[in-house]
DNA sequence: AATTATTCCTATAGTTTTGGTAGAAAGCAG
DNA sequence: CTGCTTTCTACCAAAACTATAGGAATAATT
């Protein structure tokens, strides 16, 4: 049940985004400086990221990422829809078809609640609740 | 965020366990058999449930394992832990020492909150109940 | 027009995890 | 001592994960 590095870089890297909303585009390298990971590789899930359309590019020097919406206007659950895919612990939770026998499993009931439980969080959950955590915690610093 | 064939295999072949509960051991290759799974992988995951003192084996002919307790008194999520380790979406929920910025990482507290909705439902599920689910399912077929 | 900092695209590769297979030893009821 | 089972150890192929590499495209700035 672990999420994959894709699921962990992701999120964080959108959270410097939206901590940084509204004060000019934020280059992968800086991003992944400030996250001690590898700017190539988070290269890589920013692309997915703006495919999905939760981040703009702006292609140039002293470009990089931008939210696309507000912070308040994007859920977690869409964040690790595009980088996980669905948080279904089985396939066969959003797919009967993946298990022979679907239909006659409890074990199924018990997947559909724990995505439901996972959903709910992510789903509650916004951008800029997260950002304004993270600021929080960057003030008891202080 | 999936579990693998290992927690997958693993519960619906305790939730056999549960079913058959008290009708004398069921050896490894009829429950691989009703699953339609491998028999000689379900054995690895069988060691594993034995050695974790869920299940107990009879080793003869017509032999085979039984639960190690009263279903009503397994809860999911000791089956799930056994099988997937920790339902932690990332590591750094249980170590914080995983993460090198842990303490000043608000995407922490969103895990944190993962595996807690997790946790309880699995927490809240017995292999008693799941049992029971599983007969209602097969009695709605006659 | 050259410079520059950036994204964007494609390819490659090492490592780990997953999902199994194989064979033989050990236990024990009958 | 035979037959059915678990148990142990080892091995293996394929997939997924986690990158790394090199260069082309972009457009503001100089
Ligand atoms: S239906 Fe997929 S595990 Fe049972
Ligand atoms: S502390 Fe582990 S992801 Fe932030």
């Amino acid at each position: 049940m672990k999420m994959s590095t894709k699921g962990r870089y992701g999120v964080r890297a959108m959270v410097h985004l939206a901590v940084h909303y509204g004060q000019g585009p934020l280059p992968v390298r800086k991003i992944a400086e400030k996250m001690d990971v590898s700017a190539k590789y988070l290269d890589h899930l920013m692309t997915a990221l703006r495919m999905a359309g939760l981040i703009r590019s702006i292609r140039k020097a002293h470009g990089g990422y931008i939210l696309a919406r507000s912070p308040k206007e994007i859920r977690l659950s869409e964040v690790v829809k595009v980088l996980e895919g669905s948080v279904a612990p089985v396939d066969c939770v959003d797919d009967a078809g993946a298990c022979h026998q679907a239909d006659f499993c409890t074990a199924r009931d018990l997947w559909q609640r724990m995505q439901k439980a996972m959903n709910n969080v992510l789903e509650s959950t916004t951008l800029d609740e997260m950002a304004q955590g993270q600021k929080m915690k960057w003030n008891n610093l202080i």
